[in-house]
DNA sequence: TCCAAAATTCAACACTTGTTGAATAAATAG
DNA sequence: CTATTTATTCAACAAGTGTTGAATTTTGGA
């Protein structure tokens, strides 16, 4: 595990990478210190602002690393979804070009990877960077599956559209922030591990919402009221 | 804004514990100061540490403070619908026991509970205290809830129950995180402060998932292969 | 009024933080 | 080999961290 001094880590940038990605997919970035990292990756505590630069530059450098890698897994299978459908897409499917290529493509089984969908998880959630990052490096891709689920769910409004992705998004949020919660509150029913078995049922879950929201569209149109901010219970 | 001297603040641990809710809520606990939340509660640095202790203890006096009064309004409303429903309660009426009282009540208009349920959000959320805090403060209500969904959903699997309430538990979160994010992909379609909107959209979203699974068993029964963890698209 | 207890301030501690410039080693080109 | 760039180490910096003990003020009951 630890590096041999006759053959040195021959890519020492990686390194640095690799261990900043962890250790703030764990900590937080405020929970980190640049000699962690460094401890970590077997370097010297130097190094890391050699090639990154400050602090929020190495973190800005480990969320952009894997971004447009994974950005291209998730856009090919909604393509190869949309070409495969005659006319519009099921919602099933394109929930699924969201959802699997994070949770059971070749990338999950890489522990790399579960830091980054961990860190992701950690900067979507934050009230500080939660906005400025995700727009950064995930904007384009969710208005391609914004516009696909608009031509499985012809007339949907963009408030009910935009509501059902936030909850699409907090629950895959909360599946890679990998807090062990389910384990413990289903007494070992569910594993967080088990990330089909997460997947097939946010899929399941998910697809529902959003129909039930395509549901009470064309209820609207038959004239039932839409159920306003002012109606409890 | 600023203290007054000839009319000192009273209870200047409230401030304290006002002042720390509203730091740790934004910015997390690794990235607030005991001299930020003490400047911020005009007190001294030393005060934080002579009620609360160390920061740590501080930390989880602001959890413990509001989630007894928290706890007792969502089982409150979920008693009583327990109580209105002749036999088997309503998959919806549970689910705005769950939401409403966070979502829709008088507590959200303050400042203070807004900022609890962003530190809510913050723990829930993380992988280093989302296990032990939560538990420590929320099982017990979730069991009853769990216990509640059982009864609307009479046959329900453990592993679709709790992978159900995770798909909740994580878009209630996302929401109280407040990133904006919502706001600025919808172009201004879903503003996020409105907590009204977004809990009729996510009871509406969440109530239909938990159906699906409902059906999915429904299905099962008549002799329907249940998809395995094995079975891809 | 006087006094003990609680509340608050003050100053400082030991330690950790991110960052950097100079010194050294390794790699590479001429 | 030599010279030059690149990579890495080392030591130290100024600033900020949580925490604490002693001193001071305020409070409230006898």
């Amino acid at each position: 595990m630890s590096v041999n001094k006759t053959e040195p880590r021959l890519d020492r940038r990686t390194a640095i990478l690799d261990a900043a990605e962890e250790q703030f997919a764990k900590h937080g970035y405020d929970g980190v210190t640049l000699r962690a990292i460094a401890r970590r990756a077997g370097v010297d505590l130097a190094l890391p602002n050699y090639y990154f630069g400050p602090k929020r530059d190495l973190f800005d450098a480990v969320l952009f690393r894997r971004a447009e890698i994974l950005n291209k897994a998730r856009l090919d299978q909604l393509d190869q979804c949309l070409e495969e459908s005659d006319q519009a897409p099921s919602v099933e499917a394109i929930i699924r070009a969201y959802l699997e290529p994070m949770l059971t493509g070749e990338q999950v089984e890489e522990e790399g990877w579960k830091n980054y969908y961990a860190l992701i998880a950690y900067v979507n959630n934050s009230p500080e960077w939660g906005g400025q990052l995700m727009t950064q490096f995930f904007d384009p891709l969710v208005y391609r599956f914004m516009d696909a689920l608009r031509l499985a769910l012809p007339g949907i409004e963009d408030r009910d559209l935009y509501w059902g992705y936030h909850c699409l998004s907090g629950a895959l949020t909360l599946t890679f922030a990998q807090t062990g919660r389910i384990d413990h509150l289903s007494g070992g029913s569910c594993r967080s591990s088990d990330l089909m078995d997460a997947c097939e049922h946010m899929v399941q879950f998910t697809t529902a919402g959003f129909e039930a929201f395509r549901k009470q569209m064309t209820a609207d149109k038959k004239g039932r009221p839409r159920k306003g901010p002012s109606a409890r219970r």
